[in-house]
Parts: C-alpha cells; sequence; structure tokens
DNA sequence: AAGTGGTCTAGACCACCTG
DNA sequence: AGGTGGTCTAGACCACTTA
C-alpha cells in the first residue's frame, strides 16, 4: 500500500539529479544518520530498541532493521544479541584500534607504547588547509608523537586536527589518556572518527625522523598519509605516519 | 514450524567444537559455496533464479535471499536487478583490477602496460612451499613481469603458482591474454581468486631490481607480499611486488 | 509481457542477555 | 520472566531488463 511512500523531511534532498527512486529504508537510514551526527546519540551508547523505532518512524520494524543492517555494515553501529543496537566506538572496541593495521612479524599485536614529541597551535599551511577542508590560515592543532614496541621506536606520527573541533585539547591530556586516542577525541569532544583513506608509500628517511626513530638516515620506511572523516564526510584529522618495517608489517585484505 | 531445521548433508561439518547453531541460510549459504567450489557455475555464469534455489532446497525465497546476500557482500557473488545473480569474475568486472590498490597521483587509474621477462617451472623452495601449502620440492610455476605507466616501469612482480593448478600455462599464453591476469586463470583453468592477504613493506632497491625498475640501488621501495586464495580458503598463488612510487601510491580505506 | 532481483509488511518463533 | 536482536515464512507489489 505505501507504494511511493516518503517520509516527511526527506524530500527535499535535491542534492544532484533526483535519485529517481530511493527506498523506503534508505531514508530511515538517513534519518538515523542525522540523528547520529546530532550526537542523540552518542559513542557507545545504546539506540532505541527496533519496535520502537519501527513506531517512530511509522514504518514496520523488518524496514528498520534493514536500515539498522546498513549502518552495521558501514561500521557506524554495533549489534548484540540480547543486549540492543550500539553506536560503534574506537574504545572499548571489539577490536581495540580499529584503524591501525600495524602488525609484529612474529606474535600477537602487541600493545604499543607512546611517546608525545611536540604540540602546538599554528596557522594551517595550504595543504594541510586543503586536507582538512579549511582556509588557508584557520586554526589547526599539529602534534608529534612516537609509537613505540618494548624500547624500539616503530612509527612517527605527525597529526593535524582541524583545532575549532578540538578546543581545550592539551599535551597533558593526551599524555594521561589512557586507550586510544580516537577514544578520547569521542569521550571529550563528541568527534567521532568514521572512516579513513590512507595513501601508502616507501620514502628514505630524513636525517631528523631517521634520529627521531633509531634509523639510518636514507633507510626505506613506510610512509602512510591518512585522512579521517566524521559524519556527513566530513575531513577533521590528517595524518603523517613513518613506519619501520624491519619486523612489523602493513596488513591488508583484498576481496 | 522447521525450528531445529537441519538440512540434510549439513550436520557431519564437525570441524571444530559443535557451532551450538547454525541458521538456516548459513546452511544454504554452504551448500550454494560447495556449488561454486565443484564449479557447477563458472566465473561470470548466472545462478538459477532465487524462487528455483528455494524450491530445491525446501526453504522459503526469503531464506534463499539471505544467503545469496551474504555471498555478494563475500564478494563472490554479483547481483543485477532484472537480470540475475551471477558468479563474480576478476574479468569484465564492474571494477576492473578488483585486488589492485596502485593509484597515480594525478588523474584517473591508468591502463599499464604488461612486459613479461621470466617464465620457469621449478620445485618449491621451502618458504614459496610453505605460503602455498605444498610439499617443499612440490611444483610451481615462477614468473616474472613489469608494470609500466606509459614507458616507466612502476611494478615489478615475482609471482609462484601452485603448478598443478595450472597445467599447460605458458609465457606464450599470458603474452597473448587481453585483460586481467587472474581473468586468465578463471577462464582457462577454473581457478577463481576469491580474496588475498597483503603484507606491505619499506625495503631499499637491490641492484637488480633497481635495474629492471629504472630507479637507482637503494631507493625506498614499496614491497607488496600477496596471497591469494581461492574457496574453500585455498592459497593458490604467491606474489612479490615491488612498487615505486614516486608517481603511484597504494590506496587503502578504513572502516 | 514475462522474468529477475528489490522492497515492504505482518506475524511467529528462536537465541541470547539481564534481572 | 521479559527484554533484545536474529531467523523464517508467505504474500503483495515495485523496479529493472529483455524480448
Amino acid at each position: 500500500m505505501p507504494a511511493a511512500k516518503t517520509l516527511p523531511g526527506t524530500e527535499g534532498d535535491a542534492d544532484t539529479a533526483a535519485p529517481a527512486f530511493s527506498p523506503l529504508y534508505q531514508q530511515i537510514k538517513g534519518l538515523l544518520m542525522r540523528s547520529l551526527t546530532l550526537g542523540e546519540w552518542k559513542a557507545g551508547e545504546a539506540l532505541p530498541a527496533e519496535t520502537e523505532l519501527a513506531q517512530r518512524f511509522k514504518v514496520s520494524q523488518g524496514t528498520v532493521r534493514k536500515a539498522l543492517d546498513a549502518l552495521t555494515a558501514d561500521g557506524l553501529l554495533v549489534r548484540r544479541q540480547g543486549k540492543g543496537t550500539f553506536v560503534a566506538t574506537h574504545s572499548e572496541a571489539q577490536v581495540q584500534y580499529r584503524f591501525l593495521r600495524l602488525m609484529p612479524d612474529h606474535g600477537p599485536r602487541e600493545a604499543m607504547q607512546r611517546r608525545f614529541l611536540d604540540f602546538r597551535r599554528l596557522r594551517a599551511p595550504a595543504d594541510i588547509a586543503r586536507a582538512l577542508a579549511l582556509k588557508a590560515g584557520d586554526g589547526v592543532l599539529q602534534l608529534r608523537r612516537l609509537l613505540l614496541a618494548g624500547d624500539t621506536p616503530v612509527v612517527l606520527d605527525d597529526i593535524w586536527l582541524n583545532a575549532r573541533l578540538f578546543k581545550g585539547l592539551t599535551a597533558g591530556r593526551l599524555q594521561a589518556y589512557r586507550g586510544p586516542m580516537y577514544g578520547l577525541f569521542e569521550a571529550e569532544f563528541g568527534v567521532q572518527m568514521i572512516r579513513a583513506e590512507e595513501k601508502i608509500r616507501a620514502v628514505a628517511a630524513g636525517e631528523a625522523e631517521a634520529a627521531l626513530l633509531g634509523a639510518a638516515a636514507g633507510s626505506p620506511l613506510l610512509l602512510v598519509e591518512r585522512r579521517s572523516f566524521t559524519y556527513a564526510d566530513r575531513p577533521v584529522e590528517l595524518r603523517r605516519g613513518l613506519y619501520r618495517t624491519e619486523a612489523h608489517y602493513y596488513r591488508n585484505e583484498l576481496s
């Protein structure tokens, strides 16, 4: 009966050339996404039960379920039978460190130690600004840190953050926080990293980087440039990591 | 009514500690997978319609659908509204070169030229044998090739294949084939690459490799070691690729 | 017009978790 | 016992493709 059913508040999506047809569950998905964006449910919190959402949106439970399943497949939600549906989080995630692909050659993934080297606020250079969709000169936070496996440095990260979203972030706060950095961003600033793009290259270590990593100048390093996005595909973090890969590798799965 | 319904021929999966409970659509998925493994439907071919499969397995169409959707999510099938459900293929894929993550810094992905440098049959060294789940000394095919963007070499691949699965493969056959190598494997040998694991490192170019790639000895290269699997998670190919990343990068998405 | 996959519904029941 | 998500069914209808 609800053939061409359309939810109120979803018709004005005249983005680019009418999509011709949008199934109900897609519209529900959009509404749920909007609620997530607006912070109605925060990282780690539970959503209302399926039946409740079905009432709220005036559709059948099956349709809500399909929307929730889609968001789960996108990595935005986590479903736990018997308990509920939860907003995905980088803390206490089933797999800690969702975005870290570095693996040791031997043995299981070890927890690496962090050491913060630098933290400052500055005006974004052109390339950083472009990557973060800012205007050149907008404020960014820049930080540099080392990840160590045992006593040997493995990763040197330079990180740039949109300063407007992380007001009040300090070196001390970073130092003190236990758990993934993205967990802190969720908990303290309400900024959730949803997805990221990485560009990977091989480069020769410069003098300064080599010294910090305890490697020879000119030795080959993996350069991993990551751009991370929150809701609505808004870029909020740029990261340039230099990885030593003598005893570790970057893992990837293709399918 | 079919509460504890179990399909015939699926109960004997006493792999490791009974999984306690297996939903019907999982069992259907398993049966479909077996048919794929046995070659009942080959790469690019259409499966029977949902209604037909439902009859065949004596379950509802919705259950078959769920199994098909799962296999689609795994990348084994491709569904096309109005046309049918097809076995995924590396040829004529919606995205050509499913497994190639190399992108040029500027402009769209260009088709790269292939140049075969070497082709031989040999007994597997210990490390190759282990990676391909063979006994040391079993036959493997080894081949070396270059990928070029325009006139400049970008990738040097060393590839090892389980020789038993590729009887009759020759250098000439490789040279002549248009389209992705994995397409040839499907069409000529019935071997489908389903998924792959990659380990990525940065290394310094050796003399020989540097010469072939037109790079300086000692310059940093991306080392991409790939193990590809067919059905039943059987490893059939090992590949060591050296990538020049001055004008290209390895792309990855995290979520 | 006929066939395919895609959507939506409604209801029954199962498995898992928590009090 | 009562909540949650997960499975399975049956049927109606829609959208896309081909002939």
